[in-house]
Order: C-alpha cells, then sequence, then structure tokens
DNA sequence: CTCCGCATGTAAGCTGTTACATGATTCA
DNA sequence: TGAATCATGTAACAGCTTACATGCGGAG
C-alpha cells in the first residue's frame, strides 16, 4: 500500500483538510502508522488527481482558508477493495536493537543510556495510552463495531509499549548485573 | 541510519560476500532489521566507495567466484561514531492495524480472516526463535558481552512475537463473541 | 517584537521495492 | 528436463525524509 489506504480510512471516519489528518496521525490512527505532513499534502493531491478524494475550499475568520477532503464512492471502493486484500507482516525495523547488537564494537555504556532513554520514551507513551483508555473506553465489553475496533487497535498500543518497556528493563538489568558481578569479583 | 550500520555490525563479526548477508538478514540480526540482496549489493558498493568496507574476490571450485566484504578501519570508527550517537525511536508501521481500525468500511469477516493467517504467521516464528534460543542459549544466566547482546535480541524476538499472538488472538476473540452475541439475541 | 500556531506547499535527495538479467552447478 | 541454489548485479519506480518557503493572526 501506503498512506493512501490510511487516509481513506480516516477520511471515512471523518472528512478532513491536511492539518487536521496530520494532527490525527499524532495520535490515534498514528499509533500503527506515521506520516509527516508533507508527505500528507502530496498524498492527498495524487489522490485527489485519481478521483478518490473530493475537495472543498472553505474559508475561515482570523484563519487561513482551508481544504475539506471527503471520500468519494470511486475512493470507497478503492479502500473495499484494499481491505479484502491479503496482508503481508509487516517487516520490523528497530535501529536500537541494531544498535544492541552491534554494542561490543562501540562504547556499551552509552548504548545502555540509549536504552534508558528509549525507555523513557516507551513509559510516557503507555501513559498517555492508558489515560486514553480509561477515558474513552471505561466499558470495552460493551462495544461493537467500529467503536470496538478502535478500542482494540489502542489496546495494541498499550501492549506494545509494555512490550517494550518490559525488555527494555531486562536488557539495562542484564547488563546492570554483569557490571556489577565484574565490579564484586 | 540505515542498512549500511547493520552490514557494519553483521561484517564485524564476520567477513562476508552479499550473499552472506542475505542469508543473516532471513534470520539472526533479521529480527529487527531486514533487507533484500539488491539493496544489500548495492550499499556494500557505496560503502566500498566510502572506504568502510574492503573487498577480496574470492575463487571458489564449481561455483562462482565471491567478493568478501570486510570492515576496514575508517569503517569501524564509523560504527563506532553511530553507535554512540543517540537513537530515535523508531516509527511503527502496522497494515494490518490501519485495515483493523478501518474494518467497518470493507468486509469484516475478511479481516478477521487476515488476522487469523497473520497469527499463524507469528506462531511459526516464536517457534522458530524459542528453538534457537533453546539451542543457542540453554543457560543464560552465564552469559557476558557480546554473546548476552544477542541472546537478549533474540529473547526480544520471542517477546514481539508473543505479543502479536496474544493481541490477535484478543482481536479474534473479541470479534468471534460479538458475533455469537448477534447470533443468539 | 518575537515567537508560536494555522495552513499550505515545493524541491532535492535518500531508502527501499519490484522486476529483470546472467551463467554455472546440483539434485530429483 | 526442469527446478533450485550459488552468486552477482541493473533499471525503474515508489515511498519517505529533510530542508526550505510563504503569509496571516494571536499571545506574551
Amino acid at each position: 500500500m501506503a498512506l493512501e489506504h490510511a487516509l481513506l480510512v480516516s477520511l471515512s471516519e471523518q472528512a478532513a483538510s491536511g492539518l487536521d489528518l496530520t494532527h490525527r496521525f499524532d495520535k490515534s490512527i498514528g499509533y500503527f502508522w506515521t506520516a509527516s505532513h508533507q508527505q500528507i499534502y502530496r498524498v492527498l493531491g495524487r489522490m485527489e488527481g485519481d478521483g478518490w478524494v473530493h475537495c472543498e475550499v472553505v474559508a475561515q475568520q482570523g484563519r487561513p482558508d482551508k481544504k475539506v477532503y471527503a471520500v468519494t464512492e470511486p475512493g470507497r471502493l478503492e479502500l473495499e477493495r484494499w481491505l479484502a486484500e491479503p496482508t503481508v507482516t509487516d517487516p520490523i525495523r528497530s535501529e536500537l536493537m541494531v544498535k544492541i547488537r552491534g554494542a561490543s564494537y562501540g562504547d556499551r555504556a552509552a548504548i545502555i543510556e540509549q536504552a534508558r532513554e528509549s525507555l523513557e520514551d516507551h513509559r510516557k507513551r503507555l501513559s498517555l495510552y492508558e489515560f486514553l483508555e480509561s477515558k474513552d473506553y471505561p466499558n470495552p465489553d460493551l462495544l461493537e463495531g467500529r467503536e470496538l475496533d478502535i478500542c482494540l487497535v489502542l489496546r495494541g498500543g498499550v501492549r506494545l509499549e509494555r512490550f517494550w518497556i518490559d525488555w527494555l528493563t531486562d536488557y539495562i538489568d542484564a547488563h546492570t548485573r554483569t557490571t556489577t558481578k565484574e565490579r564484586r569479583p
């Protein structure tokens, strides 16, 4: 794919401008897909050319005009087609993991420090996600359909952050243990 | 970064040809970084141009010659420099998650089926990783340094697969529950 | 008066994917 | 004979990042 279909999903939920979409990608749909504003604008342009979305210029008071995009019938059909298409498992890319694997070719202490920073980052995200979960979905058992989907994706975000926190804690502990052993022979 | 540094890590462990590296990226270092052979050859060429690696043509019997690459001193320094550099948290990209979020705009049953296939895929990988873990690192508490690093990265792979398995099981269950409710009103 | 947010974009470049290509050897 | 493995690559394209650009209005 790429971004096109993520935008179609987001615009199906609610028509939006490029900047609106950028903000949405900083949260919600952004738990599992990221995009910069430049890329969003470019792709929106292409999608308009393909007739997947239609754009309306909306004047605002005290602010620049904005172009509000909505999904067209061809866009809806394209989304439907894509959703039914088989999905290949996404490749994983973690720079930190590569660094950790190569730690013995450089300054290990610096890499452990990077792991600590990453841990902090993941803890902050977890807090945010847990806050959103308790605020928006206090009774997940009662949900169905679209709301259930969105809640489950958020829960996926929570679990993924927990994975990182658990693993990074383990990593730091394992190397602290080693260091302690070396210091008390 | 990108691939350059992953190749420097892999070549630091052991000098190798393009194809050797491709095989390594299908496992071990490939748990958290993937690359196709085409890209590896191209990047190796660039790295040679930059003087980070040095290549020696090795003749073989009954097989084509191969170009064995090894890290040079400038390459080693570059790796060291990169390892000490701060790391930004890698963005996550999951096509399946986007599809799940958009499931209500298409055929939900088809998407649940894709989730089932993905679950199978992750179960297979988990089996492989667990096998490698028990084979290569039966006593993780005794490890130190480079071996410990490599073992911990593998354990990260195990945990990441478990995350996917747990979450996908939850997702499928939640929607099966919903369907059952609807069928028995 | 400076910085921040709103709102849109362009241009250059890097990274990665897909498809194609060659030629030898080994195995069923 | 056909397929797979070894071994290397080219070419075209798609996707994404980084840096730059503009202009208005509001807050401090």
